[in-house]
DNA sequence: ACCTGAACACCGTTCAAGT
DNA sequence: ACCTGAACACCGTTCAAGT
């Protein structure tokens, strides 16, 4: 709002690390779709074009955002391959849980220097399990699949969205209609509570465990 | 382009069919990101605002259109519920990949008629298999993060994109980058052929496997 | 019922100019 | 190097009006 605008003693007013926080937390709180260059720069208190001095578009700016919250994820880990690979697993659903509007980018979008030492350490993590690369590969792409694919329904069926409160009236909806029973069980299932609060480690520790006994054979 | 515009005898140019199947048409060309209302719209040779007669606004229209893909998805099943499921699973794998602008949306977008039917079907399905309710939940969402997430690594290690043909020539970049030694090697796993062909049908059977078992013990 | 153009309130980005 | 306003080429959608 009224804050001081242009330069302060010789200083740049501006900094890349200033300006993808600022839009990561307008992100937070109204989803990327909501987010523009002109938003986020009358919020930096700065003229639109000044962005453009620190990020090439639009696009990169999304990208500098997503990898932003891969760099929340912490890439130190203990213990044997499925352990680690675990935490791995854990740590990126947690950070996707934190900036849920960043389900969607995160396979979309271009991967930035985190994202990439984050893909790197979860391979690793299973080069050093030794596995036939068959194996390994169809891990990968396992680990991978369950994490977006939970994070984005544990956001679906879970807190209503800032983004999207209409989809919640649709979700009411949807339990007294009478169409689709098996649907409207299942969704009922999830509200219930039945699912949600450990199912994303269940599942992982069954792909890991299959991994892990693919390799005895 | 030169169309014949307005009404013709007392019939409607329009009809949400007509609209639908050409915003079908774009997107696959071009992606759902250059579909414009007023791009449709001109196509159609009508005005813009016409197309809001049979469409509440964008958002139902990308809704349509994606129902539209499921609608592609034979429900029709043969065999015991391990063969019904993997029926779907693979139907629904080959629509996603008719219209990889759809990928993204799939699960982000409300369902329409068609998406609520092909995922009553598929709950039916495994409710024929009496498998307990947190196995058969559990199986759900495994399928379905399957499906998803396997057309999107599908198209990102495939044939390059009309939508991003700029990512292509990033991901020749990465073969020959030496700070993500695994990440080159996985990438390349996956451009020799190595996967791609059926790992979709592997993976899947390893679920429906995963799941037949589960009910035995 | 069906179609429309004008107008409004937004976008991202190019350009030319300032310090 | 850093910042900027004006301008351009787009958006989706409201409104009031036509048939």
């Amino acid at each position: 709002m009224g804050r001081p605008k242009k330069e302060r003693d010789g200083k740049p007013v501006l900094a890349l690390e200033h300006i993808v926080e600022t839009a990561l937390r307008m992100a937070d709180e109204q989803g990327v779709a909501q987010l523009s260059m002109r938003k986020l720069a009358t919020e930096l208190g700065a003229g639109v074009m000044s962005l453009y001095h620190y990020v090439a578009d639009k696009d990169a700016l999304v990208e500098a955002l997503v990898d932003r919250v891969a760099s929340e994820v912490n890439l130190e880990t203990t213990g044997n391959w499925t352990a680690a690979a675990r935490q791995l697993a854990v740590a990126t659903h947690e950070a996707l849980l934190r900036h849920p509007w960043a389900i969607p980018e995160w396979s979309t979008v271009w991967p930035g220097p985190y994202r990439f030492a984050l893909t790197e350490q979860l391979l690793e993590v299973l080069a050093s399990a030794k596995l036939p690369p068959d194996v390994a590969d169809l891990g990968f792409h396992a680990l991978t699949n369950h994490i977006q694919g939970f994070a984005r329904q544990r956001v679906a069926y879970g807190d209503p969205q800032p983004d999207k409160e209409e989809m919640n009236s649709r979700v009411q909806g949807l339990l007294t209609q009478v169409d689709y029973p098996r649907v409207a069980e299942h969704v009922r299932y999830h509200m219930d509570g039945h699912a949600n609060h450990d199912e994303f480690g269940y599942v992982l520790d069954l792909i890991l465990d299959g991994l892990a006994h693919a390799n005895e054979n």
